[in-house]
DNA sequence: AAGTGGTCTAGACCACAGC
DNA sequence: CTGTGGTCTAGACCACTTC
């Protein structure tokens, strides 16, 4: 439980409030939350109130409004911005999700940069996970993925195999955490010996790595991941606000 | 002067309204806009709907309150996320604006890639411009830009080497067009003998791509660039919402 | 003290969905 | 017809800036 700071704003709190609700599954994706009026006398507030916290969780993707029917928890959002980087090649639309295979997945303490990007102590107990992406039988992303290990605790008693290709939906059925942001830099690197022999591409091929940290619903980091790919097959699209 | 549709809610034709005002420059960048309660009587509606037609410009980044003092139009915003493909290799932070030499404008009419960018037809009056930009002297990014002729006349009556370093503030004070949100692609090709040369670089190097497509207020597009720079030294950094 | 934006309330009326 | 979100109003009170 946080100390909801009594100096912010109600509509702030309330959108904290609701925020963790959805965190805490209190409400599952897919299903309504409870009507503008019943939040407003639930916690004593005006409706309008009630609104601008609705607004922002909107505004950030984590609700949906639908005139005359209600106010909907998003599921995860496989064909938003956060999946952009799968375009490798394929420009002309039908964007593919690439079949994963998991390589490797170990504990561990966490290593300075993880730690930092995570926000956690040096040490603090992680997992690592190694995934190969393919499309089309041909290799496409090499990824190292770090998460915090009491969050994800789930994914160790389940088979690598079971992964499945997209990560996102297991982290929200399996741990329930829920991404809705991230954060990536992107850079261009020559292809090591290893990295070259997994992708499948000679020796000093370039190489394009898409560093990414994503955020909780509470803003906080909870996924670090460092992905390399074949750099003549890639392709990236932006919109600036 | 555009048709409002009186279908539409009160507080998107006000929004409408206000962009037109500041896109005629009634009001400027970096001045003050009246007060709300101004707006409200001047309008003939309540305070809380101007309030809602504001809040949507200063959420596209138009308008910027200040609690207090008042509402402001924003100058050209040269730290934000609109420019950050100037992060060329000096990630310590200190973004340092790349010098910028005018080799080429010309007049053409516009060829099939930049006609379906801008939204024109083909063989529009186009003004093209091609720029060099350095960084300590060394090439960082070499240039293409397409512009429509009939916003961007008075370009031309300007000599190249008064352009300056940026171009948006010139978009600004001379033709009176705003960017405020942009579009970016990215992808990776090897230098042609031109290029290489250009950027001072060994043939067949890594080139980072980026096109860019920009929008004024009126979500037109008025301006698209191709940049290409040395795949070595880049960084690119994007928070996906 | 006067003027500005920021929060919050209470309620009217409209538009859409679903029974 | 009922319940939902969407628009719009009118006004109270607060917090910050400026003189």
């Amino acid at each position: 439980m946080t100390f909801p700071d009594a100096r912010l704003p109600l509509y702030q709190r309330l959108r904290d409030d609701l925020a963790g609700r959805i965190t805490r599954h209190e409400w599952r994706p897919g299903e309504s939350i409870p009507s503008e009026a019943e939040l407003a006398s639930a916690h004593g507030v005006a409706v309008g109130t009630v609104r601008k916290a609705i607004d922002q969780l909107v505004a950030e993707g984590v609700l949906e409004r639908q005139h005359g029917r209600g106010t909907f928890v998003r599921r995860a959002q496989f064909n938003s911005s956060l999946f952009r980087f799968f375009r490798f090649q394929s420009e002309q639309g039908e964007r593919r999700v690439p079949e994963s295979h998991i390589l490797r997945r170990e504990t561990m303490a966490a290593p300075s940069a993880a730690a930092s990007a995570l926000r956690l102590p040096e040490g603090t107990p992680l997992i690592f996970l190694s995934r190969l992406r393919l499309l089309g039988g041909e290799p496409v992303l090499a990824e190292e993925i770090w998460l915090e290990q009491v969050r994800f605790d789930a994914l160790l008693r389940l088979e690598p195999s079971d992964f499945g290709d997209l990560l996102y939906p297991l982290y929200e059925e399996r741990c329930g955490q829920v991404v809705i942001s991230a954060e990536e830099t992107l850079s261009v690197e020559v292809a090591s010996p290893l990295q070259a022999r997994l992708l499948r591409l000679e020796p000093q091929s370039p190489l394009i790595v898409i560093e990414r940290l994503a955020f909780d619903l509470e803003r906080r980091p909870i996924e670090w991941r460092r992905s390399r790919g074949p750099a003549n097959r890639f392709r990236y699209h932006v919109e600036i606000h």
